[in-house]
DNA sequence: GCCAACGTTGGC
DNA sequence: GCCAACGTTGGC
C-alpha cells in the first residue's frame, strides 16, 4: 500500500468540506506527473495526507481513503467547467480522478515548517523548493510520524 | 502582492 | 527539437 499527500488551497475545498461531503471525487488534477501518480499508482486503501496551501498555516490537517481506482475525471469534458480540456475526447480523455473518503481531521495541524524541521522528516518531498506538485508520494515512516502527531494536542505540533 | 520555480506553448 | 515567452503555483 502506498501513502499520498493532497494538496489543495483551503478556500478551495478545506478539511471540513472534506469531512462534511465524506466521499469527493479529487478532480481537476491538470499536470502529468500528479496524473500518473494517481493514475498508475493509487490504490484502493491507500492513505493521503490532506495538506491545505495557501492557508495560514500551510499544513496537513488530515487524512483522506482512497476508494477508487483512477477513472476519466469528468470535467475536462465540460465546457462550463474550470478544468475544461479541449483536447481531452471521451474516446481519448487525457486527465484522471480517483474518489477520496474523509477519514479524520487532526487535532493539531502539522505545518509545513515543522516537516520542514523536525530530523525524523526530513527529506519530505513537499518540503522541496519549488515543489508544485499537487499529488505526492509520502513514505510510510513519515506518514505514521505525522499522523501521529495530528492525533494527539500538543504545544510542540504547531 | 511578490517572485522563484516550473510546466506548457508555439514559432522557427 | 530548441528555446523564448508566457502562465501557474504556492510559500512568504
Amino acid at each position: 500500500m502506498n501513502y499520498w499527500l493532497l494538496k489543495i488551497e483551503a478556500a478551495c475545498f478545506s478539511i471540513d468540506d472534506m469531512k462534511r461531503e465524506k466521499k469527493v471525487p479529487w478532480t481537476g488534477i491538470r499536470n502529468y506527473q500528479a496524473r500518473n501518480f494517481m493514475r498508475d499508482k493509487m490504490k484502493v486503501g491507500d492513505l493521503a495526507l490532506f495538506y491545505h496551501s495557501s492557508a495560514d498555516p500551510t499544513a496537513a490537517v488530515g487524512v483522506v481513503k482512497v476508494v477508487s481506482e483512477a477513472y476519466p475525471d469528468p470535467t475536462q469534458f465540460d465546457k462550463k467547467d474550470d478544468h475544461f480540456d479541449p483536447k481531452a475526447t471521451k474516446e481519448k480523455p487525457m486527465w484522471s480522478v480517483v474518489d477520496v473518503q474523509f477519514v479524520r481531521k487532526f487535532k493539531q495541524p502539522i505545518s509545513l515548517h515543522q516537516m520542514k524541521i523536525r530530523p525524523d522528516l526530513v527529506g519530505m518531498s513537499v518540503t522541496q523548493k519549488g515543489s508544485r506538485l499537487s499529488v505526492l508520494p509520502v513514505s510510510e515512516k513519515h506518514f505514521k510520524i505525522i499522523e501521529e502527531l495530528g492525533n494527539k494536542i500538543s504545544s510542540f505540533a504547531a
